[in-house]
DNA sequence: TCTGGGGTCCTAGGACCC
DNA sequence: TCTGGGGTCCTAGGACCC
């Protein structure tokens, strides 16, 4: 029988807590991070069903003395590192989820370090002396049902699930634990009668996959016979970049998504330059009034990373967008991604297609022009704060919901 | 009273090639 | 008159995760 050696590690209501470090005055509140939008809530705010993602409005409804703080990005993000860091002291193989959650492998550690309990115990300890934070840890021999462990663990504990016990836990678990089970699955397992792990694990996996689709339905059979082939990945690339942004209702009108489109491809495209992976695929999706959205994509025949490229396809997309809906005049959202991404490569040739391309070699040179032109901005932008140049259209006021240093915090490595 | 932002993966249909 | 089969790429939409 195998070892359970994989831990899953995830800080306790991470953003709401680094607050309540802090300022020590809040330990103990229902405390939200954010305004507009609820960007992450402490237990004793969750307490009253508020969320991340819920509107402030609402949240200050069900909890009238919530207190609202702005959030110290820098110290999540300072924070978040320091304990994937002591992580990192009792094994190299640690995958970082986000920035508040990771697994590591501690096999053939044990020798140094102890048992996994007892090097659990310790990354606990000594995050809650050292940080000042609580982090709860599960412990299992596959990644899924460790990710389940630590859930159960919550909040500030640790659970180890026997080798030998392994189903008797998961079976006796709501579907919705499962990795992949949202509000959509759960109901259509509802319908059929399945809302325990061990129901699920019951059905014959041909039914499970005409349920949910060949692939979903194979993969929660597994899943729920706790047969999860993944092993922990130190090092994943992503394989798209995108940025979004919420309008509330704004008029579908070219005054209102143009320096809109050209703010979003601004932000996409300097990550791109950043770590020198440009992109072939650009999506743009248009969220309209009533919360239906509409996605458009072109591939072009060589990626691309320079910011007027990036913004000039968004917009001709957009545009398609609003020819096809032409009832639709009311957007709430405005999105763009880029996909498709070339591992990092010295030489670029940045190609400006247009949706009527004309001609390569001016092109070519347009496009080679632009991509120096935005590296200089980032050159100017690293030295002097990002207020120091940039494109006019992006420049023009636009209050967005969420600031940029929270949105960076999501970001992950390209 | 409307519902943030950054990602991943899957499906289904069509185009195109061999 | 009828019309294979597999593979790959692309687009649009949807579910899900943190």
């Amino acid at each position: 029988m195998d070892t359970a050696t994989i831990l899953h590690a995830d800080l306790d209501a991470f953003y709401a807590s680094v607050e309540q470090l802090l300022d020590p005055s809040l330990l103990g509140k229902a405390i939200a991070v954010g305004g507009g939008v609820v960007l992450a809530a402490s237990y004793e705010a969750k307490a009253f069903g508020i969320y991340g993602g819920m509107p402030g409005r609402r949240a200050r409804e069900l909890c009238p003395h919530l207190i609202f703080v702005g959030g110290h990005f820098e110290d999540y993000r300072r924070l978040g590192d320091a304990a994937i860091d002591v992580l990192r002291c009792y094994t190299p193989s640690v995958e970082r989820i986000s920035i508040d959650e990771a697994f590591a492998d501690v096999a053939g550690c044990e020798r140094l370090f102890g048992s996994p309990r007892a090097i659990a115990e310790t990354v606990r300890a000594r995050v809650r002396a050292e940080l000042g934070l609580p982090i709860s840890i599960g412990i299992a021999r596959t990644k899924h049902l460790a990710k389940i462990a630590s859930q159960v663990a919550k909040p500030d504990g640790l659970v180890v699930v026997d080798p030998k016990a392994e189903l008797a836990f998961l079976h006796a678990l709501p579907v919705e634990h499962l990795w992949g089970v949202g509000p959509v699955t759960k109901a259509r397992l509802a319908e059929a009668g399945v809302s325990t792990i061990g129901e699920l694990a019951l059905r014959a996996p041909a039914a499970v996959q005409r349920l949910l689709g060949r692939a979903a339905g194979a993969k929660l059979t597994a899943l729920a016979w706790n047969r999860d082939p993944r092993d922990v990945e130190t090092r994943r690339r992503a394989h798209s970049a995108g940025a979004q942004s919420a309008l509330g209702r704004r008029a579908a009108s070219e005054a209102v998504f143009l320096p809109v489109l050209h703010h979003l491809a601004d932000r996409i495209a300097r990550r791109l330059r950043e770590k020198e992976r440009p992109g072939r695929t650009v999506t743009v999706r248009v969220r309209f009034a009533d919360m239906r959205a509409v996605t458009r994509a072109r591939t072009l025949p060589a990626p691309i990373s320079a910011t007027t490229a990036l913004a000039e396809i968004a917009v001709e997309l957009v545009r398609g967008v609003l020819r096809d809906h032409p009832v639709e005049r009311t957007i709430s959202l405005l999105a763009i991604s880029v996909s498709q991404l070339s591992e990092a490569c010295a030489l670029q040739l940045e190609l400006p297609f247009g949706l009527a391309d004309d001609g390569l070699l001016p092109g070519a040179r347009k496009g080679l022009a632009r991509l120096k032109a935005d590296k200089a901005l980032d050159a100017i932008r690293a030295r002097f704060g990002d207020g120091a140049a940039g494109y006019a259209r992006t420049a023009t006021g636009l209050t967005r919901a969420v600031p940029d240093a929270f949105r960076s915090l999501a970001e992950k490595e390209l």
